[in-house]
DNA sequence: CTGTATCCTCTAAGATACTG
DNA sequence: CAGTATCTTAGAGGATACAG
């Protein structure tokens, strides 16, 4: 049977999804591929902020998901919270030793965005100028 | 009325859903944060790839997640498609400059993934093992 | 072999309203 | 001010079948 390739790599996804046998790598690469934690990690990078603070300083994002950001990273050992409850609550954010180290990678990464968006942005344009149909851009004829 | 700061986000929302006067590298940053990206492009880091090849490379990839994961890095220059018309088609996927560029940065995201997994990982212990009560972990009494 | 087209599911994320 | 609780929806992602 030719059926060998698919069987294998449905193991492969089973495996995964048990959670098992996956590149070490992925878990933290997907939690740090959150719509979000890259923006409130840059926010908080210099000095404890406040939950209104940070919700001013990233605008567009929803209450909802700062939170949620927030307290996944918080798990993740990003960033600590400190409440302090008086009148009004107060609650700061600041990046932990971790979150620090991480941050580095992060500001490589918007480096690199602010570097290159001119680059990306003439490839985009040139990819969605073609037809849909020549889109086949790279192209070559080989018949051997 | 005190709702000016609410409405001045809804604007920012709208402006954002517009698509204008967004943060410059948020697009792209949202571009890399898809699951797949940063798999395949370390899969096509040295060298080019074939598409079944790429499959093998990334087991738990979908040939659809595959297929558009490399639209997606094909539209913004980062990776180049090369078809050779035989009898059996032969596509082979290669990173441009642009990709290569981009590589480094998730080399040093992939790095460090690798070197404070295990950091993360004790944190998340930590955290779950407290009870959802008392998960208000810093908290101050400062009852002025 | 490579890729498109469907269908279907499930979760991320927004809107809204309400508590301490 | 900070946060939780619902409701709802758009889109990511999977399975499958088919086409060049």
């Amino acid at each position: 049977m030719t059926l060998t390739a698919d069987q294998k790599r449905q193991e492969a996804q089973q495996a995964y999804n048990g959670g098992l046998g996956q590149c070490p790598a992925r878990q933290l690469l997907e939690a740090i591929s959150s719509k979000w934690v890259t923006l409130v990690m840059l926010a908080v990078a210099d000095g404890p902020l406040r939950h209104s603070e940070l919700r001013r300083r990233i605008p567009g994002a929803s209450q909802k998901m700062l939170t949620s950001t927030l307290r996944s990273l918080q798990r993740d050992g990003l960033v600590s919270r400190l409440v302090t409850v008086s009148v009004p609550v107060r609650t700061d954010y600041e990046l932990t030793p971790l979150g620090h180290s991480l941050l580095v990678v992060v500001h490589g990464l918007k480096g690199w965005a602010e570097e290159n968006m001119d680059g990306v942005a003439s490839a985009r344009m040139d990819y969605d100028r073609r037809a849909p149909g020549s889109r086949n851009e790279t192209k070559y004829l080989n018949v051997q």
